[in-house]
This record gives structure tokens, sequence and C-alpha cells, in this order.
DNA sequence: AAAATTTGTCTATTGATATAGACAATTATA
DNA sequence: TATAATTGTCTATATCAATAGACAAATTTT
């Protein structure tokens, strides 16, 4: 006898959309609704539980808010793959490196390149000068289709010249940087912060207001300590945990 | 550590006043508050909690209904010792025996009663062919108008044809077996068990989901060792105990 | 292109929840 | 006996919870 109505219960003093929720997650947790599915119509789970609509979209916003569900208007409530992409972060780590198994099609594109400026931040990375020409490189990381990494990456504009497109044709950091002769690489500092992401990231990770990203500042080295690269990376906190490995 | 402050969590979708009784509850269990001792006063819970003290006094007004306090005005409020039940269960016990002191008014209330084949279960209990005619009584008994147990028993449709509306006239098993010549009975075997309350027993007993029931299953039989009854009987573990005496 | 489906937003109403204050009723204590 | 302590009752007010209905906005289906 497993999957008892549990029938809600008014007058408890636990509000009823939060009895709906918990019973949506239990649903979920016993594998009635699931992941990446579809939930009932609110008109219909308003009927199965008994109360007004207006009660399950109580019910539904609170695990919205909790990164359960999402909601699109017209489509439907989905429920939200809960396991989250592994990424390791080593000295030696590279960006697919690792990720073996758990995504099947993974990949990185380059939404933006320019040649600014460093601004102090990026050239005290770089070991530069203020002012410095740098590439920028903005890019997304994909697994499966979602948005998993967005990226703020800074090369010295003298050393990699071009390394934009090289970028666009390889799809690949790694890659690109073997045609200017560097055939291994150090991350030498990583500094890890949280915050809400902010609208362009919204809009580029495909996230509701008030997610969560987690954000990487490295400096990429040579194997003698000359300063690569200086990146910026967000990961939605919703979709991806930071393995830590031997710095 | 004990007794962490678990502080109240306000717009959770879980009103104060039961959170607070949660916590009364907690304390109690945990031996913070003793049993037939006085709750600290209302005003001093009211800042304990950082809530209104009508606030606390919903929470309490919650436990008394439960039985669980019992507030007595210019005295104070205190925790009621919840001493179960404790039935005796030996060879020759009877429904009513052996509670005297206990509780000032026990009965047994029938609640339907059924001719039907046989189950092989049952058929085997009471040493018949399986697929025999059987009664089957489903009975409740009360103490103090509480549920106390809730019980299924089996008998020979042939020998002991309209037993059905003794028992429901007499209200007793032992009264209406004596209209069939039978003077004295003993328990030939008990097994006994617990498990979750299923959805009947939560309704009959007037439980909460999440409820355990004791379970015994035993026949009676007569002197010469000719089966009488078979019976299951389900014992709300929250209210009774079994005190077993010789078998 | 049109219709149907589904989520989003708005207004309105009712009852439960929580706070606040005042005072009564009962009991224990000085 | 007076006083203090404690629960009980009442009124009032503000916010949350739940229901109800209508319609907009986005998406899918026909």
């Amino acid at each position: 006898m497993i999957g008892q109505p549990s029938s809600i219960e008014r007058r408890s003093g636990v509000s009823l959309w939060r009895q709906i929720a918990d019973q949506i997650l239990r649903s979920i947790a016993v594998g009635d609704f699931a992941e990446n599915t579809a939930l009932p119509p609110e008109v219909a789970l308003a009927e199965r539980y008994g109360v007004n609509r207006h009660t399950v979209r109580s019910a539904i916003a609170a695990l919205v808010q909790d990164g359960v569900l999402r909601a699109e208007q017209g489509r439907g409530t989905f429920v939200l793959s809960r396991k989250r992409l592994s990424y390791p972060i080593g000295a030696r780590t590279r960006f697919s490196e690792g990720l073996q198994g758990q995504a099947s099609e993974r990949r990185s594109v380059l939404l933006e390149s320019a040649v600014e400026p460093a601004s102090r931040r990026v050239a005290e990375g770089l070991g530069l000068a203020k002012g410095s020409s740098v590439i920028r490189l903005e890019t997304r990381g994909e697994a499966d289709g979602q948005p998993v990494s967005r990226a703020t990456g800074w090369f010295d504009a003298k050393r990699f010249a071009g390394i934009e497109t090289a970028i666009a044709e390889t799809g690949s950091v790694t890659a690109s940087l073997q045609r200017f002769g560097i055939s291994d690489y150090l991350r030498q500092s990583t500094v890890l912060s949280a915050r809400h992401a902010d609208a362009a990231d919204l809009a580029d990770l495909d996230l509701q207001p008030g997610a969560i990203v987690l954000v990487t500042v490295a400096v990429n080295v040579t194997p003698d300590g000359q300063p690569i690269q200086f990146a910026e990376t967000r990961f939605p906190a919703e979709r991806v945990e930071l393995k830590l490995s031997a710095l």
C-alpha cells in the first residue's frame, strides 16, 4: 500500500499551499512526477487536491522559488532535474575534462569577442600594464543543450592575436592555445564566490530572477608561471556544483 | 547542548501556533517539560517564542484538545501523564478483564458483520476447509470513549450461526459464546507484530498518518482444543501496551 | 489562421492567523 | 485578608490564506 491519497487537511495550522507543495515534492521523490516532464496543469491539480487553482499556484510558486519547478507560460510547469552537473576544479582542469558521463553533449559557444584596453583588475591578473590591449571573449558552456556556464575571459592581445577566430572554429580554448605554442597550462589561482544572477546572466543562462550563480575568478598560467588568461565564470547554482580537487 | 531554540519561522506556510504546539510536544517528549508539572506561564512562553500571548494560547488550546495538556484557571497549564492502557494478554484473557481501574467506561462496538468463504489463512486457523462459510466480525474497542482496539474476527458460520446478532445485543463476545454452550475458552496461539496503520485503521482508530499499530493474530479454542475464533486485532501503539502473561 | 490549452495577472471577498490591550475569574502566596 | 500570579474572555485591527471570476499572454494543436 504505497502512494496513499494523503489528502489535504484543513484547519490543521498548516496552510493548504504548503501541504500541496510538500505533496508535490513527495510525488517527485517517489517518481510519480518524473524529472524534465510537465506537471499536470494547474486546473487538474486543483481538482485533484480539492482546492482552488490559486492555491495550487501558491504551492507551485514556492517550489519555483526553491528551484524545484519551472513554470513556462503557455507550455506548462516542469520538474527540474535536481542532479547538478559536477564541475571539477583543479590545477590542471580543462573545461570539458572530467565531465564524461554526466552529459552526452557538451559544447562551448562564443557569444562575443572584442579587443579592449585592460581594466586594472584584468591587467593585474595578467601581469600587464593597465590599459594594455586585451582580447575579451564571452562564452557560454552548454551540456545537453542547457546552459551550465557563462565565462568572460581575457588574453593578452599582443601575444594571442586572433585567438578568437581559433576558438570560434575549434570551440575549444585548449586547442586554440596550442596554435600559439602552449601545450600545457595550470590554474594559478581561483577565487570562488556566489551572488544573485544579474540581468545579463539571467538571459544568457536562461534563469529565473532570483537565481544564484557561483562565480570563479581564475588566472591560468604556463608551467613556468607566465600568465595566459584571466577569466571570470558564472555557473548557475541550481544546475552546477563545483568539485574542488588539488589546486 | 540539548533543547536548541529551534526558533519559529514566519511565512513558512505553517502557522505560528502550530509550530509552537509541535515545539511543546517535542519539549515534553525530550523531558524539558515533565509530566504532571506546570508549563511556564503563558506570558513567559510568549516571550520565549517571540510571539503574542494569544498565539501561545492557540497552541495550548490545540494541545488541550488533543488531551496532552490541561489548563486550570489561576493555577497553570499542566502536562498530562499519557499513560497507555495496559492490555493483558494471556491464555484465559477476556476482553474487558484486567482493565479494571484503567478506564471507567469500556465497550465494544460492532462495526460490520458478513458471511463469507474463508481465506486459506482463516481456514487454517479455524481448522476448516478453504472456502468454508465463516462469519466475519469487525469490532472496535473503546475506553472512555477513545478507540483502543480494532479487531477482525472469524467464526465457523455453521457452528455459530447468528452470533453477530448476539454480539450486537450484548456487546460481548464472551456472553454471546455462552449462548452456544461455550462457557470457557483459551488463547491457543498469539502472533504479535507492528506496522504503520493503514488508511482504514487511521479512520477507525482516529489516528494521525504515520501512527503505529500493534497487531495480534490469535486463535481461541475450547479447553479441549476445538477452534472457536480466529482474530486479528490492531491496537494503537500510542494508547495501548500489551502486557503478556503466561500463555 | 484559428482554436484550444496553459500559465500569468488583476480585482474582490471571506475566513484564519497574529497582534494589542483591557479586564474578569480563579488560585496561590505574603 | 489583601496581593500577586495565572488563565479566561472580550474587542479591535492588520495581515495571511483561500476562494471566485475574468481576462491577458504565450504556446501548442487543429
